[in-house]
DNA sequence: ATGATATATACTTTTTAATATATATAACTT
DNA sequence: AAGTTATATATATTAAAAAGTATATATCAT
């Protein structure tokens, strides 16, 4: 895996990537309704965003049944997954990071989710 | 201290600014003119670089003489500073990064530089 | 004072990224 | 098969970033 460190960087700089990446971290992996729920965009906006993530290889995607699920890519360099962790430590109980996380929780009609 | 993570990794997103960060971090503290020999670009390129990392709080600047000398700023968050300690140690040896260190030694005329 | 060097800033043009909007594809449901 | 939901992509427009160029300021040396 090699990655240039500045286009790494580029990818994070938007604030809709930037969220998406960090809750993507915490949740494991996200699909693209759930992120669109839970930041507020249109589906082609976040769509655009993770498509974008993807390219750099930082998120890998999965398709299953109607959904696609988002998760962090794990043979991204070792320093470039550091730099994301450090990140997550950094935001976690900040605006609009640690709200995000909430309106997951309070999403409904989660797809595969337990209902009970 | 307090920073927008997005707005952090915008100003490290130009492939200018962060090897100039990268060589910063490096040799604790740098002049334009350093940078501009090493980076190979024109003055007042490097400068309107290094006045968007001062304007987001990465650098901090210290005039002496006729030179300005820049550093990082160490009072940025923890998480930040973690994240630019990541990436030195991630790149260190990698081009461009590795070359421009070895451009700077390679400059004479180093100002406040032992002569021999 | 004059000239040289180091740095910063202003202005214009070019390039790149982001937004808005529409539409396409694929899988599920009935 | 027809309708619905989830997702992706294309195109046009707008906005933001970067580059090129010129010039301004400050310090130093003579």
């Amino acid at each position: 895996m090699n990655i240039q460190a500045s286009d790494f960087y580029s990818a994070l700089s938007h604030p809709m990537r930037l969220r998406a990446v960090v809750l993507i971290i915490q949740m494991n992996e996200l699909c693209v309704c759930e992120l669109t729920h839970t930041l507020g965009q249109a589906q082609p906006v976040i769509s655009r965003h993770l498509s974008q993530l993807k390219e750099t290889k930082i998120l890998l995607a999965r398709k299953q049944g109607q959904w696609v699920y988002y998760r962090i890519n794990d043979e991204l360099p070792k320093w470039a997954l550091g730099v994301i962790r450090a990140t997550l430590n950094g935001v976690l109980d900040l605006p609009p990071y640690q709200n995000d996380r909430q309106a997951l929780y309070t999403m409904s009609n989660r797809p595969n989710q337990a209902c009970c």
